[in-house]
DNA sequence: TCCCATGTTGCTAA
DNA sequence: GTTAGCAACATGGG
């Protein structure tokens, strides 16, 4: 269930392991998914990330677009074994090896489009994150601060984990209404978020059920989480119990001690 | 059995 | 127009 760092962890590996490779086949296995032609001998040139999106650009003029929603998985494999596990959606081969996509829950979706560039969120935290920016932006509006961060048309990248924990670091109670932020507390929002995500991504994602990395591998940043999942357990800066509550619709953790 | 899940979209109603 | 709430998509785990 990726956000940002999962997908820019799979995206720094894809580029390392399919870039300027030539797709021999491209086998759709869940055809819910659709049928995708002309895929096959294509070269693919560097992957890149918009959002929580997986770009391949196939060298033609049009790129493979790769969500993988909550349960979608790339796995890649350089031998020739057969591929045993459960749910897997497609298969892209090469002559080195094989790239799956494995989705239980086959929320993932995968187009064939234009490679032009996609509409980009206003906000990207690593990128465009101007604190006054943000402010001004979002001072006619009432939804809570957190919805407005898992805005993927307004912000790049950032799902329910990372969020939590950027209010957390930032002291900002989730529920707070985007303009009642102040512009000082923008600022600490814009401080605190690049680094959380750029520390994620250093440990190759969170994994807390099923993100596991190109090669499998589990994540590490889940032994880095403040409070994301850890509802009673006492808040890490101030001792506080972290609560939890529900919040459009998704679980929310916070310290009501230390998060104003 | 029920509730939960790292995501997104679309509908309804206030 | 905005926002909240909910269902839908489909599956598995606790």
């Amino acid at each position: 269930m990726p956000e940002l760092p999962e997908v820019e962890t799979l995206c720094r590996q894809l580029k390392e392991v399919v870039s300027r490779n030539v797709i021999s086949e491209l086998r759709i296995l869940d055809h819910k998914l659709g049928e995708l032609k002309n895929v096959a001998g294509c070269t693919i040139n560097a992957p890149y990330r918009t959002g929580k999106g997986i770009n391949l650009p196939l060298g033609n003029g049009t790129v493979l677009r790769l969500h993988l929603r909550m349960t979608g998985r790339l796995l890649w494999q350089a031998d020739q074994l057969p591929l045993e596990m459960a749910h897997i959606r497609f298969v892209m081969t090469f002559n080195h090896g094989r790239l799956a996509l494995i989705d239980p829950r086959r929320f993932a979706t995968l187009t064939l489009a234009d490679d032009t560039p996609p509409p980009q969120a206003p906000f990207d935290p690593l990128e465009k994150f101007s604190p006054r920016r943000l402010w001004d932006s979002v001072r006619t509006k009432r939804l809570p601060i957190k919805s407005f961060l898992l805005d993927q048309r307004a912000v790049s990248g950032i799902g329910n984990i990372y969020a939590c924990e950027i209010l957390h670091r930032a002291s900002l109670n989730p529920q707070r209404a985007v303009s009642d932020v102040s512009l000082v507390e923008w600022q600490r929002i814009a401080k605190e978020a690049k680094p959380i995500l750029l520390a994620a991504i250093g440990c190759r994602g969170t994994s807390i059920s099923d993100w596991r990395d190109l090669f499998g591998r589990p994540g590490e940043y889940q032994h880095h989480l403040q409070v994301y999942g850890r509802a009673g357990q006492p808040c890490p800066r101030c001792g506080g119990p972290v609560t939890r509550i529900k919040l459009a619709g998704r679980g929310t953790f916070f310290c009501p001690d230390c998060q104003k």
